[in-house]
Order: C-alpha cells, then sequence, then structure tokens
RNA sequence: GGAGAGGUCGCCUAGUGGCCUAUGGCGCCGCAUUGGAAAUGCGGUUCGGGGAAACCCGUCGGGGGUUCGAAUCCCCCCCUCUCCGCCA
C-alpha cells in the first residue's frame, strides 16, 4: 500500500504515476473525500474523550467523597457523552474500512525509471547471455521427458489434475539437483536458507500484496482460512511482520526452496503445454530486507544473483526490465529473466526479480530503526526468483539434448545430479 | 479433539471496576560523579493518530459486550505452556 499522506500532499502526482501502469485512479479523489471526513470526526470524537476522561476523573472523586447527588448528576453527563462518541465512532469505523479497503487496491507507483509500455511485448531488452539455438533443431521438452521417462503428464493429471506434474526417476533426480546447486548459489551470495511453511494466514497473503488483489489466483483452504502459496516471497517475507527491526541487522537475504501452487484461472490454453504453465512447480525464491536508499542498487545485485543461475546451468537466456504494463500490481521496478527454449521456440519467463520500496513493508507494518533513539521507518522488501523451476527445467532439457538422445547435465549440476548425462 | 494455566511498554514483573494519567527490576540512552572507567545518583525509555506547538486521543494478544468509567467483569477468536487422546 502506498502513503496516505503522499496521496494527500500530491494526489495529481499519484493519479498520473497509477495511471502509469493502465491502473483505474478514481479510487483517488474518493479516497481523499474520506480521508477530509475522517481527520474532522477523528478531531471531534477525540474532544468528546477528553471531556469524557476529565468528567470520569471528577466523577471518581466525587463518589469517594461520597458526593452522591452531585455524582448522579454528573453520570447523566457522562451518559450522554458516551452515546454522542458511540455515533461518531460507528461512523468513523465504517469510515476507516473504506478507506482501508481502497487503500489496498491502489498499486504502488512504477519508479520514474521504468519504461512505459502495453505488454510484454514492450519490455526493452538489457542483456543477454549465450547463443540461442535455432528454432525446431531440438524437440519440445515434453518429447524428451517422455522418451527419458522424466516425468508423466497423465498420471499427474490422475492424481490431482491438468497441470499437476509427476516426475520419475532421474527427472524427479533433476528436479532436486537443481533444487540443491540454486540454494548452494544463492547461499555463496550470502542468502541465509530458510525452510518455510507453505500454507499461510490472510494477514500474510495480504501482507506481500496476493490480498485482496490476486485471490483467485490463490489455492484456499477455506476450512481452516489458509493459502497455499502462490511463491515462497509470501511466507518469507512475512518473516518479520510487525517488527521493528535495528538497522544494524540490515540488509537481510533470505533464500527458500518452496513449491508454489497457482489457479492460473484465465490462462487455459495459452502456452500450457507440457511444463509451461502448471498448477505446482518448485521455486527458489531470494528475497531481501533492507534500508530505502539501497533498495535500487539492491535490485540490480539480486538480479545479477539470479543471471548466475543461469549461467551456472549453461542456459542462453536475456534480461527484460518489465514496462508499465507488466510491471505488476505491488512492485515499483522489476526485471525478468527469460530462458530460450529452442524446443518451443519461446523466450520462457523462469525468473522475476523486483524492488517493492515501502510498499509490502506497510502492509505488513514492517519497520526499522537507523539508530538507538531514531523514529521506526519503514525499509524496503524486494525478491526475486533464482529460479522458478518447471520452465529452467523445460529449457534445460532442450538446451543440453544431444543427438545421441541423451541429455548432457552442465559442469555445475553434476555434484548434485551424481551423472554426467540423462541417458 | 478434551481438561487446565497463561498472554501487561525490548526482557522479566505488579496490578480483582475509579489515586492506573500502568508498578518495580533488568537492559538501553542522557546527565552528574571520575584522569578514564566500574559502582552510585538523577532523568529519560511502547507504538500509533491529530496538532506549528503546548498538548489531546488511542494502545495491557485480537474483536464484541456490560458500565458514567474496563488491564481488571462477561462472550467469541488467536497464540503459548502442561496433561490426556489421536497421529506422520
Amino acid at each position: 500500500m502506498i502513503s496516505l499522506q503522499l496521496i494527500r500532499d500530491d494526489p495529481e502526482g499519484v493519479k498520473a504515476a497509477v495511471a502509469r501502469k493502465g491502473e483505474p485512479t478514481d479510487t483517488i479523489d474518493r479516497l481523499l473525500a474520506a480521508d477530509v471526513r475522517r481527520r474532522a470526526l477523528e478531531a471531534e470524537a477525540n474532544d468528546l474523550r477528553a471531556e469524557r476522561n476529565a468528567g470520569n476523573r471528577q466523577l471518581g472523586e466525587l463518589l469517594r467523597d461520597r458526593r452522591t447527588d452531585e455524582a448522579e448528576a454528573l453520570k447523566g453527563r457522562m451518559a450522554g457523552l458516551s452515546t454522542q462518541i458511540d455515533t461518531l465512532d460507528v461512523e468513523l469505523t465504517a469510515l476507516e474500512a473504506a478507506l482501508e479497503a481502497d487503500l489496498l487496491l491502489i498499486p504502488n507507483l512504477p519508479h520514474p525509471s521504468v519504461p512505459d509500455g502495453r505488454g510484454t511485448d514492450d519490455n526493452p531488452v538489457l542483456r543477454s547471455w549465450g547463443t540461442p539455438a535455432v528454432i525446431g533443431s531440438t524437440p519440445p521438452h515434453w518429447e524428451i521427458g517422455e522418451r527419458l521417462h522424466l516425468f508423466d503428464l497423465e498420471r499427474g493429471a490422475k492424481i490431482a489434475g491438468s497441470g499437476f506434474i509427476l516426475y520419475t526417476g532421474a527427472g524427479a533426480r533433476l528436479q532436486r539437483a537443481l533444487i540443491g546447486l540454486m540454494l548452494e548459489i544463492a547461499a555463496g551470495h550470502g542468502y541465509e536458507e530458510l525452510w518455510s511453511p507453505i500454507l499461510v494466514n490472510a494477514a500474510s497473503a495480504r501482507g506481500t500484496g496476493q490480498l485482496p488483489d490476486k485471490e483467485a489466483q490463490m489455492y484456499v483452504v477455506e476450512r481452516d482460512d489458509l493459502y497455499l502459496i502462490p511463491t515462497a516471497e509470501v511466507p518469507v517475507t512475512n518473516v518479520y511482520r510487525d517488527e521493528i527491526l535495528a538497522a544494524d541487522r540490515l540488509p537481510i537475504y533470505h533464500a527458500a526452496y518452496t513449491p508454489c501452487f497457482r489457479r492460473e484461472a484465465g490462462a487455459a490454453g495459452k502456452d500450457t503445454r507440457g511444463l509451461l504453465r502448471v498448477h505446482q512447480f518448485d521455486k527458489i525464491e531470494m528475497v531481501k530486507f533492507v534500508r530505502p536508499e539501497t533498495s535500487f542498487d539492491e535490485l540490480e545485485t539480486l538480479t545479477r544473483d539470479a543471471e548466475e543461475v543461469l549461467e551456472a546451468l549453461e542456459i542462453p537466456h536475456r534480461t527484460v526490465e518489465r514496462c508499465t504494463a507488466d510491471l505488476g500490481f505491488a512492485p515499483a521496478k522489476g526485471y525478468d529473466l527469460e530462458a530460450w527454449s529452442p524446443g518451443v521456440g519461446k523466450w520462457l519467463e523462469v525468473s522475476s526479480c523486483s524492488n517493492y520500496t515501502d510498499f509490502q513493508a506497510r502492509r505488513m507494518n514492517l519497520r526499522y530503526r537507523s539508530g538507538p533513539d531514531a523514529r521506526p521507518e519503514l525499509l524496503h522488501t524486494l525478491n526475486g526468483s533464482a529460479l522458478g523451476m518447471s520452465r529452467t527445467y523445460a529449457a534445460l532439457l532442450e538446451t543440453h539434448l544431444q543427438p545421441d538422445g541423451s541429455v548432457r547435465i552442465p559442469a555445475a549440476l553434476q555434484p548434485h545430479f551424481g551423472a554426467d548425462a540423462i541417458r
């Protein structure tokens, strides 16, 4: 959520920034009107409370002194005050709820450096690594996987449904090896490993911005009011929710492996073959908690850390900057890593690295204290995948398929996989 | 799932309807003392909202209720601990 103060101070600037993301701006005027009204009501209720507090103090003294008649008279007046306060409170509570609800719907403002655009086609390519193989030079990963018995899409669908992958034998081991390598690389960059819950409560889902914006994307365990995480970003970013961290603890880097669950509602038929778009996939997520003035530099190193995984896997890839239309609800700026899939003939998004500035921190009431006597301030949060597994897995199979039908295992992965090829 | 005990300002803790405008200790910060320190003494030390400020308001796990008035009484929920049951 963005700062209400900022909306008060510069409503037109906020509207312009929201409009750049293509999000509606009508909530902003409504919000400002509600804010004015709220503050007036609050001041009024505040004064009445001060009066009641003083009166009650006096009433206590009267009762102690056994001045019963005076006490009874005062009681009558106090009761009237409380009725007035209650009336104001009812309106105030409703107003605050509406204000909060509106505030939660306003996206984070894009950083001025974010390029304008209408969709993914407008994402500028910043850099690329490796030489993409010619389209059609290799079969798609689902054919490779079937021939080498790496995964079983039909039985996965039988067990859970379409989009739930059953990995088998060497295919399962490859999955585990990738997780091991990625966690090891993250550890090498100073990310402390976490192993977290993969169901979260509503407060956590709200904290990172999944609620209310992306509720339809999540699997919900209604009976227990829990949500299956769509990314480790949710549990890991919420680790310090409602805390005040000492500045000398910053920056904090965490990395976590988790399965991720996404309903992908509305995406049916769109790049869904094989491992391209699945309901459950594995991912290593890096999360950073940093001082505000460092967050954009931290985004650059975060992105580099993710790129290094693709380099270790020897997969040609490119880094694009997400334009305003593709940036997403909560980030202020972000990059995507796209691995080349010669079998599918597409660039596959395998990582998304974003700076959320204070957007998530404000929702989570997550602050830090710059010195012993300093006021708590919001810190900045970032996260990036390193990497999303199933598409990386697909690109890996297609990239390293050998003429003899085997798949070469890149050197960095061999210690984790325990062999130099899948035959 | 059942029974019980708890949740108070970083930590510990007092507090059974109005001198609670929340006690005391530890820790921390400042000042005094000192050549410097320790010890000692004095003062400060939750977080948030409003306000130029003085100051006012809220905040005792969360939400409701009773009352002129709730940390305190009642109801619901969450969390922690102990015991029992079930169980990977």
